[in-house]
RNA sequence: GGUUCGGUAGCUCAGUUGGAUAGAGCAACUGCCUUCUAAGCAGUAGGUCAUUGGUUCGAAUCCAAUCCGAAUCACCA
């Protein structure tokens, strides 16, 4: 149990016995104590005044006498100040945690759960190479999974990709056009690249092509709807829905490229998935269930034969879940792919990693499928995030105002690659482990710059000014776990055994020694906190906060030239568990530490 | 216009769900490397928590109104 929970129910417990009144954990708040004042944790008594008739002072000191008396092993001393009980916790709690956990290779692994939960993040369009936006989507993805694999659930990753539309035929279209048969190992382009080229160059000629029907006189929204070349795309899109040989040939060509770029963007920032599903596969789904829902009357038909939902008593609108021709929709096929996916791996939750743009659609998908009945309604939860925005406002593919992420991650690595040799400590490292190390600090920079905040809201990047390495970054909290593990390597033998042995810890703690451990203690609540939230920039604040409290202990208390054997112990004990918690936090962030940098 | 979200130091962000004198990092300024890695540490300065009113022992946090910004409201995906 840990010590915040250990002083609810004591405190629970106290107030049952002096006022008879049962509470709950709930009703009981506990906050570390500010450090202007004595204490570890301090109960805050002003909720309680009305209730048991007493003033805070009268009900602090009787609490807090009952405490010291009844609870021997946790408390040794408190204070009271107006409403608030500070509480000092025993050194020989904090001890003896140390001691317990210091070797732990898994402390703040939970309990399985025995729960399945399915996590869909990065899908992609196939039509244009992953940019920053995308980063923030995968590491908020992939973190998030990871949080939940650690507080006991089963974890399926997964993706859709958008492989099939009228995106991919522009792209397509232009390259017929103007590719004089280009491809990847010719131009030397990595395949996305390759192929969002050509989507923007779709759209340079489209607008030239708009540009000169409106010089001849046509008004502009005629002349977007007769461009040629955009006619050539959205005859495309049918030729391929009916299954042209040439068509399809070329498709496949051309995505192919595009898998081949995504893999190595994946590979380089540590994405994977468990299960992969295509659009082009899915995209007819769901047509069944529109017949269910019109049996159901959840549904009903217009007189063109269109296919609505009427969400105005839910405060939204009415919805098309098909169109007069026939065909499925946007959300038609989302409502298919829910109940397939939920057919196939019966996870209870099914959390969608999707921008905070499609807020209103994904409340419509979730109302509609609670509607229809369906058994994978309600697991279904959107995780919004906030776009990256440039100082100059959204990104936009089309006008070439994306920072691309494949550049992104590069220039990370070269600033590592700068920095490093500026400050020429690993100058005995192999060509091999240098490129390791680049890529360990660059991506570190970059995942932490992007996981550190609440994922809800939307942030600003801005390209002039560099990610920093210095203060509340990545790369801070590294060479703080570079920093221990150079004096643990000093200090212990192959066996990870002290070589210098002694029986047992100091038993008196300075004020930073606590602070350490009490910080270090808290991990676990942590964890939980991130995965209850779904919320990753929790556990990057508090590793962040870990290692500035360990730098500040570092600096002002020797470990190797402690005052005795028994408080190096302790010192390194500290030390290590320190490493360990760095080292598996930042690892549930994505972000590898280095041993030496 | 409807709905939803946001506005905290010059900049980027925290703020434990209503608790003590609002906190970090960056940028600025002062110190600290012949003892475990200075990608570090210690310190100074910087605030009308958008505005106004309300709720109560207590409000950045809850409520109402106003101002500003964003997203969304397609037989696109």
């Amino acid at each position: 149990m840990s010590v915040v929970a250990a002083i609810r129910t004591a405190t629970l417990k106290a107030i049952n016995e002096l006022y008879k009144v049962q509470l709950q954990d709930k009703d009981i708040l506990v906050n570390e104590t500010k450090p202007e004042f004595e204490g570890d944790y301090t109960v805050v008594l002003f909720a309680f005044v009305k209730q048991f008739k007493k003033s805070p002072d009268a009900l602090g000191q009787e609490l807090g006498e009952y405490l010291i008396q009844h609870e021997k092993e946790l408390f040794t001393s408190f204070n009271v100040i107006k409403g608030f009980l500070n509480l000092t916790v025993s050194t020989n709690v904090w001890i003896g945690f140390l001691e317990q956990q210091y070797r732990n290779a898994s402390y703040g692994q939970m309990q399985s759960t025995g729960k399945k939960v399915m996590v869909e993040y990065a899908s992609p369009n196939t039509n244009k190479p992953l940019h920053l936006g995308h980063l923030r989507n995968i590491f908020l993805g992939w973190s998030t999974a990871e949080i939940l694999k650690t507080t006991g659930n089963e974890i399926i990753k997964t993706c859709i990709v958008n492989d099939r539309g009228i995106h991919i035929c522009k792209s397509m279209i232009a390259w017929q056009l103007f590719g004089n048969g280009a491809t990847p190992e010719s131009t030397g382009t990595k395949g996305d690249h390759l192929v969002g080229d050509y989507y923007v160059k779709f759209n340079d000629q489209y607008k030239k092509e708009v540009e000169e029907l409106i010089q001849s006189g046509i008004s502009k929204e005629e002349a977007e709807k007769q461009a040629p070349i955009m006619k050539a795309a959205q005859q495309m899109l049918i030729d391929w829905e009916a299954g042209d040989a040439a068509v399809m040939d070329l498709w496949k060509k051309m995505n192919g490229w595009v898998y081949d770029g995504f893999d190595k963007t994946y590979q380089s920032i540590g994405a994977d998935f468990d299960k992969v599903y295509y659009e082009s596969n899915t995209y007819l789904l769901g047509k069944g269930l529109v017949e269910k829902g019109l049996q159901k009357g959840v549904f009903y038909k217009k007189d063109d034969g269109s296919v609505w939902i009427d969400l105005t008593s839910d405060g939204l609108d009415e919805k098309v879940v098909q169109r007069r021709d026939g065909t499925a929709v946007y959300i038609t096929q989302d409502i298919g792919l829910a109940e397939q996916r939920y057919e196939e791996f019966k996870a209870e939750r099914n959390i969608y990693v999707i921008g905070d743009e499609q807020n209103y659609h994904m409340k419509v998908l979730k109302l509609i499928c609670q509607k229809l009945g369906l058994p994978s309604a309600d697991g279904i939860y959107h995780l919004s995030y906030g776009m990256v925005e440039l100082p100059s406002g959204r990104m936009k593919s089309r006008e070439g105002t994306v920072v691309d992420a494949d550049d992104m991650v590069s220039e990370m690595i070269n600033i590592a690659q700068r920095k490093t040799e500026e400050l020429g400590k690993v100058k005995d490292f192999s060509e091999a482990e240098l490129k390791d190390l680049y890529n360990i600090i660059g991506l570190g920079a970059l995942k932490f710059f992007l996981l550190r905040v609440d994922p809800k809201k939307k942030m600003i990047f801005n390209p002039e000014e560099s990610i920093d390495f210095h203060g509340f970054t990545g790369p801070f909290i590294q060479y703080t776990h570079a920093r221990i593990k150079s004096i643990v390597r000093k200090l212990t033998d192959d066996s990870g055994k002290m070589t210098v042995i002694s029986s047992q810890v100091s038993k008196d703690l300075l004020p930073l020694e606590k602070e350490v451990i009490a910080t270090l203690e808290r991990f676990p609540l942590v964890i939980e906190e991130a995965g209850n939230e779904l919320n990753p920039s929790k556990i990057a604040i508090y590793i962040f906060s870990l290692a500035q409290t360990f730098n500040s202990f570092y600096t002002e208390h020797s470990i190797a030239n402690a005052e005795s054997e028994e408080k190096k112990q302790l010192r390194l004990s500290i030390a290590q568990l320190t490493a360990h918690v760095i080292k598996t936090g930042m690892g549930l962030l994505g972000i590898r530490v280095p041993e030496r940098m």
